[in-house]
DNA sequence: TTGTAAGCGTTATCAT
DNA sequence: ATGATAACGCTTACAA
């Protein structure tokens, strides 16, 4: 069934290293033989070993995606889906494949490290929501894995791609201001992540802008979980805000439950903006005012980073890919109106 | 950095075989020379190559997850998420990896199928939402790949896992006859994939049972999306059912938006009961009736089934795997209290 | 117990 | 333009 190049030359009347041509269409092999060199591959439907192949040239055409430990309890959360179907559909359109990480214990990671990235089986990397201190990040630059961090790090010669977090979460609290509200909590995400600590920056500034003094009991802590999100308006509630800024959609959905229960109206009594726009966002009720960031691109623009480092022609010092995508903010009723 | 086995069997002063052996855990090597090897290969950090190991094993560890052309719009259903991490799970107990396929364009979808799943590179196949028509499927068995399917599909030489569709349906539908409704409707799931199929049959049968005469006008077809539920819920309308049951958590959010539109009170007006008990089930209002499967379950599962299909002993005729997971009804608000 | 050597199915270099 | 032949890094008889 999986004939070799050797057969298919033998059936050709040619040797291996002209089938060998033929296939990678190299251009010094005449015609007639290129055409009774394709006869016999079809006739033995012949497909390349791609193990083989990859042996010889270093290149697998695979890359990994990696999403650490800490957050696949948050594979829940359309985020990943959605970073993964971007991810894909570059993949296909480049002839890549994915293979998909998900390291679930802390132990288990570093076994993985080595077992997975340093097997030689990837040329390269997309890192998911790393936090920062994440050994993973150091690791792949010891090892010099060509990667590519979904969400900015400080280090230098990490290349990302982002959403403009810090201009997302201001776009979110001006509207609040702009729509009278005084007391403007927040719920943030894991400060560990940058994600947490730009949305944050973002919330801080347009308060600073507005002379809107900040008050610590208004800021509570999350991790990104709708279960955080009810902790978080659970202790918000006594400080008695009249609006949130949730860092993500799914905390929003848990401070929704609490409020709910609670019997606060929304947006009657607190406004609520959340930060994603993830599907269900726009199905709940009261549909939720949140920053859009533009998941799927993410993804895609993490692949075609990566190939372009992995196609890098000179290996030195090529400068570090950072790009940032812009926010949005899509407005729903969860704010009520001016 | 990447040092070989030739490297280390120098270091240790030993062969190539027997760093191989002391790699490969094999008996026959004396435990000081064991001790010796090990050495060495800590000092060297040295890490097994897969891909070449893997071309004399012919075994790579890593196994495919295909989801078809036709649902990858579907991947925001938080049903995909689920099964991969269920399959992900699985995968990293028993140190396989998992490659992801999403298959966008049918035209690509062959392509596909001859540079990935012909290429040596996976030990089998997790196949997931196809539908009966699909070509993956003869084309796996025609090429003797190892492959399961989520999902129930009746060429009986398909491995497969699914959960009880018929009965799951039945509860659901009972639950509703119990509760006194008699005009019960459906939005059927896509009818080409014997969920859907499964699903509806549970439904005919379960009236039938309690001598309620089947109306065709109740019996809308959807295709799982969102979408669909929306269109269905709108042709359901005029038929004005005084219940639901719609074949899909999805494609219920679908239908309560359409119903929130239209002015009609759920559970006061119309009792509406999903299908997948998705998270998003018991976050929207009011919280949903619905049919849980054990997705996480069914994709590591899917795995298992694999992986005892790749370590069969007798490659010859095995037994075809066929598992039925129970399926349950969890209640909640969208169907009111008797 | 250990070493030698023959593959695994390619690509790539060098003659011809 | 084509064909030998040597890698690629590993496993695995077969010998010793």
């Amino acid at each position: 069934m999986a004939s070799t190049l050797e057969e298919v030359a033998r059936l050709a009347g040619v040797s291996r290293s002209t089938v060998s041509r033929v296939i990678n269409d190299h251009p010094s092999v005449r015609p007639e033989t290129r055409e009774r060199v394709w006869q016999a591959i079809r006739k033995s439907s012949y497909q390349p070993h791609a193990l083989a192949r990859s042996l010889v040239t270093n290149r697998t055409q695979i890359i990994g995606m990696v999403i650490p430990e800490a957050v696949t309890t948050l594979f829940t959360d359309p985020f990943f889906p959605l970073l993964l179907r971007g991810a894909t559909e570059a993949c296909n359109t480049h002839r890549y494949q994915l293979l998909l990480s998900l390291f679930d214990d802390p132990a288990g990671q570093e076994a993985m490290y080595q077992r997975v990235l340093r097997s030689g089986y990837l040329d390269g990397v997309i890192l998911a929501s790393t936090s920062l201190d994440d050994p993973l990040i150091p690791d792949l630059l010891r090892d010099r894995i060509p990667f590519v961090s979904v969400g900015r790090h400080p280090n230098g010669r990490v290349h990302y791609v982002d959403v403009d977090n810090v201009s997302g979460a201001r776009m979110a609290v001006e509207h609040l201001i702009r729509l009278g509200h005084q007391r403007i909590a927040t719920i943030t995400g894991r400060l560990d992540m940058t994600a947490g600590q730009d949305r944050l920056e973002g919330y801080r500034q347009t308060l600073k802008a507005h002379r809107v003094p900040a008050e610590e009991e208004l800021i509570v802590e999350g991790d990104f979980t709708e279960n955080s999100g009810m902790m978080g308006m659970q202790r918000l509630l006594p400080a008695s805000p009249d609006a949130v800024f949730v860092a993500s959609d799914v905390m929003a959905i848990g401070a929704l439950k609490v409020l709910r229960q609670a019997g606060w109206q929304v947006p009657q009594d607190i406004a609520l903006v959340g930060f994603d726009d993830i599907p269900i966002a726009s199905a709940i009720e009261p549909a939720l005012t949140a920053v859009r960031q533009p998941i799927e691109r993410m993804g895609s623009m993490a692949v075609e980073v990566l190939l372009s480092i992995l196609e890098g022609v000179s290996e030195e010092e090529a400068p570090t890919h950072r790009i940032i995508l812009p926010a949005e903010l899509v407005i729903r009723a969860s704010c009520g109106s001016p």
